[in-house]
RNA sequence: GGAGAGAUGGCAGAGUGGUCGAUUGCGGCGGUCUUGAAAACCGUUGACCUUCACGGGUCCGGGGGUUCGAAUCCCUCUCUCUCCGCCA
């Protein structure tokens, strides 16, 4: 949610910002200092019914203390229309609010300004790459085919029991997913993150809180019966552990990191894309979140970028840094980075993670607040990022790392494994 | 799932229809005293909307109702605790 003065003191670059993500904000800007206007109005008319109603209370107690029973019923008359008056008028305030609402919770973040224009992937910035592109051996073959010769990962069974994109892993698969999510959460922890186990569902309002409500509302799984919602990534709960709070200054940066598994049911997804682990509906990421004061964010939007890249060097994959253009970042995102690792035997780089600032959105959202040395309350900053995303990580390991003797574990996992090739 | 009790400011905890946005204690902040600190004492200390300002309004878990007037009475939802049942 961008903060209404803004909008209110600088209309025009709202809409030229976010022209930057393909969103034509001119008339919707234009209604909400409209709706705001009368929002304003409607408030002082009410509250100086309520007033004059609140002082004639007082008097009438008063009255009635004394036993001027008659003046005190002459003056009961007046609070009745009063209170017919500020009863229609609170009504349409309601209404009046709701529109508001509704109009301003439609408005995409505002991009940072390095973010490139455009609509398309194509149209991301490449920032970095790092790391040789593998040569494989003449009769390589994608991680989907890997996966049942070494019968590590069964899309079969999986289809059996749930449904597509709900895979099983089995024996050294399994055992390769829990090493890389205890690697990942170590890497987090011994960068000054702390360890959260969240939820696997959350409620309505951290769904609005995080910004997927009411925009992704058929991205989720809903458990209609009790209304909560499988997280598609463990960002909702941790971020909105903090939602409707205020934070001392002392308490900031926060920094959490979390594995869960993440559920999504993307919706119009088809075709080559979801082969394997490419898209799945449910799968495990380790997802770190940060709250920062405005002024640190995007130094710590830089150290979590390096956090990622540090992850993907000790994994020896080759991977790239993305500046994604306007219009292939998020809703709530300002500025958002995403990394590819390189999938040799699929020819194509694969997204593993997507680091963002969503600078004071999420938190203008859950009213996420702090108080700054002054005692001056302000919206904070939150942060997250994937470090990582567990399917595609492993399908370029199982790619990049065959050989004829088996998969090769880089060392850095072998710690976690306990084995070092998957044969 | 059944029965009962409860939810008040950062925390603890008063307040059961009328100057209550709320007594008090702790904590926080500022000051006096001190070389400094502690103690003691004094002062200060919630959020939101609106206003240039003075001021006005809203908020005692959420929503609704009764009343001229609600933290206080009624309904409802959520959550917490105790007991019973079931259970990883």
């Amino acid at each position: 949610m961008i903060p209404l003065h803004i909008l209110r003191e600088n209309p025009e670059s709202v809409v030229s910002g976010l022209a930057i993500k393909n969103f034509d904000a001119k008339d919707l800007i234009a209604r909400i200092i409209l709706l705001d206007d009368k929002r304003k109005s409607t408030q002082n008319q009410m509250d100086d019914g309520l007033a004059e109603a609140n002082r004639l209370a007082k008097e009438i107690g008063h009255l009635f203390k004394n036993g001027e029973t008659e003046l005190a019923n002459q003056k009961k008359e007046r609070t009745a229309t009063l209170k017919e008056e500020t009863n229609q008028l609170s009504v349409s305030l309601q209404q009046i609010e709701n529109e508001l609402n509704e109009a301003i919770v439609i408005l995409p973040n505002l991009p940072h300004s390095s973010v490139p224009p455009g609509r398309l992937p194509t149209d991301n910035e490449i920032i970095y790459s790092e790391g040789e592109l593998p040569a494989l051996p003449e009769n390589s073959i994608p991680h989907w085919e890997l996966a049942t010769k070494y019968n590590i990962i069964s899309f079969e069974l999986g289809s059996k029991v749930t449904g597509a994109g709900f895979p099983f892993y089995i024996g050294k698969g399994a055992k390769l997913q829990r090493a890389l999510i205890n690697f990942f959460l170590e890497e987090a922890i011994s960068a000054g993150y702390t360890e959260y186990q969240p939820p696997l569902m959350v409620n309505e309002a951290s769904g609005f809180g995080t910004g997927q409500l009411p925009d992704k509302e058929g991205q989720m799984y809903h458990a209609t019966a009790d209304n909560l919602y499988l997280i598609p990534t463990a960002e909702v709960p941790i971020t909105n552990l903090y939602r409707n709070t205020i934070q001392k200054h002392t308490d900031l940066p926060i920094k959490n990191v979390a594995y869960s598994s993440c559920f999504r049911r993307e919706a119009g997804s088809y075709g080559k894309d979801v082969r394997g682990l490419n898209r799945l509906h449910q799968f495990d990421k380790v997802e770190i979140v940060q709250v920062q004061p405005p002024q640190d964010s995007y130094t710590a939007l830089e150290e979590m970028k390096n956090h990622v890249a540090g992850i993907l060097r000790k994994l020896n994959l080759p991977f790239r840094i993305l500046r994604l253009c306007g219009g292939d970042m998020s809703f709530a995102s300002a500025l958002t980075y995403d990394f590819e690792v390189y999938s040799a035997a699929q020819d194509k780089w694969l997204e593993v993670s997507s680091v963002s600032n969503f600078e004071s959105f999420q938190a203008n959202r859950m009213k996420l607040r702090y108080k700054d040395e002054n005692g001056k309350t302000s919206l904070a900053h939150t942060l997250n990022g994937s470090a990582l995303a567990l399917p595609r990580i492993v399908a370029a390991l199982l790619e990049n790392n065959q050989s004829p003797e088996g998969i090769h574990i880089p060392a850095a996992l072998s710690a976690f494994t306990g084995f070092d090739i998957i044969s």
